[in-house]
DNA sequence: CTCTGTGCAAACGGTTTGCAGCTCA
DNA sequence: TGAGCTGCAAACCGTTTGCACAGAG
């Protein structure tokens, strides 16, 4: 935790910005709340908590500032709000998301699975690929199972 | 042309909904840019060329429903506008796109190429697959062929 | 006559911006 | 002192909604 805020505070001053209070209780949120995708929103909420002066225009100040410098990824998963979710520790790709479309809950999937179409896309379309967005949607394994027992009754 | 008109008609009566001048209008002018990934503003001014009195709204409304009948899909590229893409004749599966990060321009890719990742996260996540979005951020050919050339000045 | 669909304008909601004040070198 | 940063409120802008009216069956 601490040695990640050292991370994120270096690479900060080596665009020179600083990592004021605010600037580190956002980055806090995000890192406590890694497995949620939240919103701007959601993510004030959370720094109010602990940091109640704060307003909303320097969170989102603060989470397009982290997501130009890559440390978060802006996503948008089509219901009108941008999410903001934390990049990995060394993860040279953007990972994937199973959006479910019954209860809404979002799983990330880490590994790459992309290599191959990726392979195919460069070489067969002369497209050079920089980043890339995969989301599935569906329906999660506790919805499977409710339906099921839907079925059942 | 006409015959895809003719059939977009019969999905809407068995929906029981009109195909109404506006909301064919508001087809035609799909079907005459479908390479193009226009947003609902973009369609609304090209729709008021040829039938000045349309409103906005109805434009929003008619999207909405050839949306729900999956007549056109609704996609995000993360600049904050929803566009509207017409689905190929028979398409099983939503089609890729390839987002140039340089000119802004977007090509498409009608194969499915996710067969293989598909079947990896239904089995290895418990996942039922309904829906997928994949766009490639990168360089199309042409900006990288401009990028050699600047090189070479 | 009824029900669907339409145009207009107002409302909405997430995001951005202008500005005065604050902080810290 | 000055440059960067913040909080507040207002502005913005894409989208949705309420409502009175039009048009087809």
């Amino acid at each position: 935790m601490e040695n990640r805020i050292e991370r994120i505070k270096k690479q900060l001053h080596s665009s020179s910005y600083k990592l004021t209070p605010q600037r580190e209780a956002t980055v806090r949120v995000l890192l406590e709340h890694e497995e949620d995708h939240l919103s701007a929103e959601d993510v004030y909420l959370l720094v109010k908590e602990k940091s109640p002066e704060i307003g909303l225009a320097t969170v989102y100040r603060t989470l397009e500032l982290l997501t130009e410098l890559k440390i978060v990824d802006k996503i948008n998963f089509g219901d009108g709000v941008s999410r903001y979710d934390l990049r990995k520790e060394g993860a040279a790709h953007f990972h994937h998301h199973l959006v479910c479309i019954d209860c809404g809950s979002v799983a990330e999937i880490e590994e790459d699975l992309l290599e191959d179409v990726e392979a195919i896309v460069e070489s067969g379309w002369n497209f050079k690929i920089k980043d890339h967005r995969l989301t599935f949607h569906g329906i999660c394994e506790k919805c499977q199972q409710e339906d099921r027992a839907d079925e059942n009754e």
